[in-house]
DNA sequence: AATCTGAGTTACAGGCTCTAACAAAAGTTA
DNA sequence: TAACTTTTGTTAGAGCCTGTAACTCAGATT
């Protein structure tokens, strides 16, 4: 079928879009988040501010494309390292790597989608950033999925559950409609938990009061984690 | 000795620095942080917005006395917590539990505190937001002292550590000038990450696309940590 | 009483977000 | 091709913000 007029239009609007999204992610890494100014990012790309307007309806919009593409991408990098392999169990463990090494070489991005309170924006269901977001969460669980498919790792009987507990997790486990056993999911749950709260605070620099390099802090976590997940690590 | 008239305005100037700080936090629980605008603060005092600048050289520099002051009232808050209970065990876990106590009841000051990135100037050793802080890990550590002093709880062999990781920890063991034993401090410092890192997550809402009520995440996260340091906890 | 100091003031420079009104470009149609 | 419509840009400006400069004025010192 041949391209309409408005068809060429929209993806010159798409590309100018682009082109604003990346302007602004230079200057988060060259300068800080509150670098990502309307003006800066106009001034950067040779418009004058209002013009941007016209893409975005306001900075938050903006922030808000910003993050959702960088959840995207982030998701990408880690689907890339988990390959092939054949053990799902390696597959894990190189994914959270991946996601360890994006972070440190992509800390400003990476405060931006973890360090970062999490704002009412987020929260609406149909937002672009919120679905970014559930998307990458839902890798792991997936590859969790195959971990238990293939070996089921010990998982503490749900009735020694604090119940408050057990009903978030079950609610959970409902959400996602995921095939693991609750017990399981509050398993992958503990482990998310631990490595997402390392890494943030990797992220945050809260962790320099005692530690300057986090390389072997991440490794010994990874390897509680293999530990609970009942991953035999080849050392 | 009776007062001289420079010691009056001296008392007169703290009095307005403290008038400041309050509502300048005043404005950070009613609107969040960028509320604590220095013209926000000034209008509100019913001054004009320079006058805020000879009490506070910058924003940066009053941002700073304001966490300054919220760690140690934080600190604070946490000895008043300790008691004089018999056991150091339970102190530890009433500690733990008025920290988060203080950081859900106080969710806006906590983020200030450690849901931000800790900037250059938390970096110099004489800055009085360091000092606080540092004032803050040191009644955790303090207590874990006593803990240990009691009936030391099991910690693995340095030497099964990783090279890297063991050198930070004894670096970590020899600046804070601790009577444990680095292995000791090895496992205080997994401790109280794991603590630390649960909190700041729940801070910045990054646990909402699981949990909605963290008050069991948070207990059971205290049970890994008891059964680290062998506490027997009175269930 | 004259002077000095410190705390407040206004004015302003330069940044930001975002709206309003207008100009120019580009595509559509008579 | 000329006229019309839509889209995309512009400038002007309101109303925030941080921070500096220059001024006023009250109170303490000499």
């Amino acid at each position: 079928m041949a391209q309409t007029a408005a068809d060429w239009r929209e993806r010159q609007r798409e590309a100018t879009r682009v082109e604003i999204r990346r302007t602004a992610r230079g200057l988060l890494v060259e300068s800080g988040p509150e670098a990502m100014s309307v003006s800066a990012i106009a001034r950067r790309m040779g418009l004058s501010g209002p013009a941007i307007y016209r893409y975005y309806g306001s900075h938050d919009h903006l922030m808000d494309a910003v993050i959702a593409e960088l959840f995207n991408e982030l998701t990408e990098a880690i689907e890339q390292a988990r390959g092939g392999r054949a053990a799902p169990g390696e597959r894990l463990l190189a994914m959270s790597r991946a996601l360890r090494s994006w972070a440190t070489a992509r800390t400003a991005e990476f405060r931006l989608l973890f360090a970062a309170p999490v704002p009412e924006a987020n929260r609406r269901p149909d937002s672009e950033r919120r679905q970014a977001g559930e998307q990458f969460d839902r890798i792991f669980l997936r590859e969790v999925e195959a971990l238990w498919a293939e070996r089921p790792f010990p998982a503490p009987d749900l009735d020694r559950l604090d119940p408050a507990l057990r009903a978030q997790v079950l609610a959970y486990t409902e959400r996602k409609r995921t095939a693991l056993p609750p017990a399981a999911v509050h398993v992958f749950l503990t482990c998310w938990t631990r490595l997402y709260g390392l890494l943030v605070m990797e992220a945050l620099d809260q962790l320099a009061f005692a530690y300057t390099d986090l390389d072997p802090v991440f490794e010994a976590c990874l390897d509680d984690i293999s530990a609970m997940l009942g991953i035999s690590e080849p050392r």
